[in-house]
DNA sequence: ATCAGTTCTTAAGATATCTTAATAACAAAT
DNA sequence: ATTTGTTATTAAGATATCTTAAGAACTGAT
């Protein structure tokens, strides 16, 4: 028997999810917000979370946030087509897939039966997942480790958190302080500097000449971006 | 060639499964109830059963832990969708995988490759099941007894387990919250210093000079792992 | 009730990482 | 050219993590 709890403010949704996911082995607990979603995920053995991000009361970026600080429950984010694809991106770091609406019943349950799988037994089965590569840096999330040119770099947690952040979107520019608030999840207060700091030390790590950088780039007034792809 | 017996009383779900399941790989066989179906898997090596729970002269619960007194073939049980779902469940718990009516084919097919695969490849017949090895780290889980260059070595069931974990996952690094979570099965409260400790318990017996281990390593900040092949 | 083995707790010291602040270099705007 | 704001650099102090040890609490067996 598996517990899963379907989190969204619309009714029809979460009936929906129910009907799709209907299965002798999974119970099913609902949350219509997001604080109802950690008050359960408290009290219950909950083995997976699908949970929509736009939400009254406390959103499901947060309450993702809020589930990870005590707990490894695979968390699938339902996100609508056009939803602010900008603003989610990058935020949902600690996020183990996602569903967009409207949803393929087939896909749900597959993704489900797959997350699932991983969670109760711990051998995660696709080896390749979480693996990001651009050009000659490989990150492994499941290893921690990172290939530069074949050759492993050691990388602090913050830059690591930082390297995976902009390679999770490449070429998207993320200011300091939404680095700030992503990695250290608290308002970014006095952020700029400290951002900066890590930056420099990724760069000292990764680059040839951290002063000319070929992966990591500042747009001026705006932020830092890794390259989708250096061209020598 | 893998040999399949299919059990329900109907003749038209045993015809519509023996459709889904038409392979040149499966031969198929039939029964009718849970007496018959015993009677095949004593005389025939059967590498799968399919079969229904609700049956005449034996039911298929019964049929199931008759089969499971002698052999540990997959079982995937059919359950029709409104049966007493909850009062069967506990009923179940020498199944390998359930269905319920009505099947979607592609499930059934799915469910079926994916039971024979796992029997095929750790199942019965096969010696080495829930063996692993690294370099000279060899753990069989089916004695719990672990061996270092070939002598053995006595663990505590906490210290196998998080051994167990590392090594099931060479390479993946577990963050002492994770591993709590999932050797004890709660909150991650208080956990990285109960964690460590048995890392050091383990490290006292696995490595040469725990100070400089050679299996287990600490990623800063991140979390432990076994490192896949130690180069000497 | 005692014992041996296991697990948990605590805490100190060692080590690695992060933050801060001060300053320099740089880019854009006037 | 000057000004303003942003980004880069550096190093030292603050903080966090990891290791280790010792002993307390718990468990199951005798």
């Amino acid at each position: 028997m598996q517990n899963i709890l379907i989190v969204d403010d619309e009714k029809d949704i979460v009936n929906a999810l129910k009907i799709y996911l209907s299965d002798p082995d999974y119970r099913i607990y609902e949350a219509y917000d997001g604080k109802q979603a950690l008050d359960i995920v408290e009290k219950e053995d909950i083995h997976l979370v699908l949970m929509d991000i736009m939400m009254p009361v406390m959103d499901g970026i947060t309450a993702l946030n809020k589930i990870r600080e005590n707990s490894f429950v695979p968390i699938i984010l339902l996100t609508a087509k056009g939803e602010d694809a900008d603003k989610v991106l990058g935020l949902t770091v600690g996020a183990d897939d996602y569903i967009t609406k409207p949803f393929n019943p087939l896909e749900v349950t597959a993704r489900v039966r797959s997350q699932l799988r991983r969670y109760l037994k711990y051998g995660s089965g696709n080896e390749d997942a979480g693996k990001i590569t651009i050009d000659g840096i490989e990150l492994d999330d499941a290893t921690k480790q990172v290939l530069l040119d074949g050759n492993e770099i050691a990388l602090t947690p913050k830059e690591y958190e930082i390297l995976k952040l902009l390679m999770s979107n490449p070429g998207k520019v993320f200011s300091p302080r939404e680095i700030y608030s992503i990695i250290w999840q608290e308002k970014p207060y006095g952020a700029e500097n400290t951002v900066a700091v890590h930056i420099r030390h990724l760069r000292e790590k990764l680059e040839i000449n951290p002063a000319e950088p070929r992966y990591i780039k500042v747009i001026f007034g705006q932020g830092y971006k890794i390259e989708k792809r250096v061209y020598k």
